[in-house]
DNA sequence: TCCTAATATAAGTTGCTACTTATATTAGGA
DNA sequence: TCCTAATATAAGTAGCAACTTATATTAGGA
């Protein structure tokens, strides 16, 4: 399957970019990295007409986009700085250019390319990651 | 407002294609048009593990991709026939293109990426390197 | 060491949406 | 005209996902 250990793939990132509350996410990290309370403060003005949003809310949506491999996160004391991850949003670019002339077929062959970059990268530079009791 | 007369953004055609089903239908499409009870049929095999799909359950998600801008529709007979509409995959596209600004755009991320992989394959097949395979 | 700030996770609720079956519409053939 | 084929719509249901509040985790300062 063309999916690596973050589980980024173009159904990923198509599932996350579905909801608009992150496509607003994506659009504010697109200016700029910003911690999470940043965002979470930039979106409850901007929803405010809607009941606002909370901070849980937030940060569960930034999960999603991490996930999908959309957003990097880079620790810097007691903040998480999230930025535009461009691997997620080429994959996507990628499944439109399917469309673009005769239509070519799945191309797991390069979408397995990113996902291996990817894991390299990880392996090298890990960012801070959040462990529970125990967690091996 | 972005905007036509029928509905069509980004924002619509991002909603649409957020369902892995629609985006099958898409997939389908960009093989050339075809008469929506055949796009049910595909369907109907392709999701046969999941309990398969009803033909209005297909109708319906014609419905949204044609309320979004991203397929068109042409009557013969009784029969309606779908093809990709390249306006609303446009639209996508465009909205991609706003992070193209300041850090590489999605494309060269691509590039990037792909030849990234390749050298490590080479690497990888050479007898003498060791490298570690697998870690996740 | 305790307190606070920043963020993530837990757990539970609810509204939306993708489904279902049943029926309406429309075109063409016998 | 009646029948059938192809598709769309109606109406109702169920499951999921996006929210909520409450709490846990972690880093740093007094």
């Amino acid at each position: 399957m063309s999916e690596d250990a973050t589980g980024a793939s173009a159904e990923a990132a198509f599932d996350a970019l579905g909801d608009p509350v992150r496509r607003r996410i994506m659009e504010l990290l697109g200016g700029g990295e910003r911690p999470a309370g940043a965002v979470a403060e930039a979106l409850g003005t901007l929803f405010a007409g809607r009941g606002g949003i909370s901070q849980p809310a937030v940060s569960q949506h930034l999960k999603v986009l991490r996930e999908a491999g959309l957003v990097t996160v880079r620790a810097e004391g007691t903040r998480r700085f999230y930025g535009v991850d461009a691997d997620g949003l080429a994959l996507v670019q990628l499944w439109l250019e399917r469309f673009a002339d005769g239509f070519a077929g799945p191309l797991d062959a390069l979408e397995t390319e990113l996902a291996r970059g990817k894991r390299e990268r990880r392996l090298a530079e890990r960012p801070h990651e959040r462990r529970r009791r125990g967690a091996a």
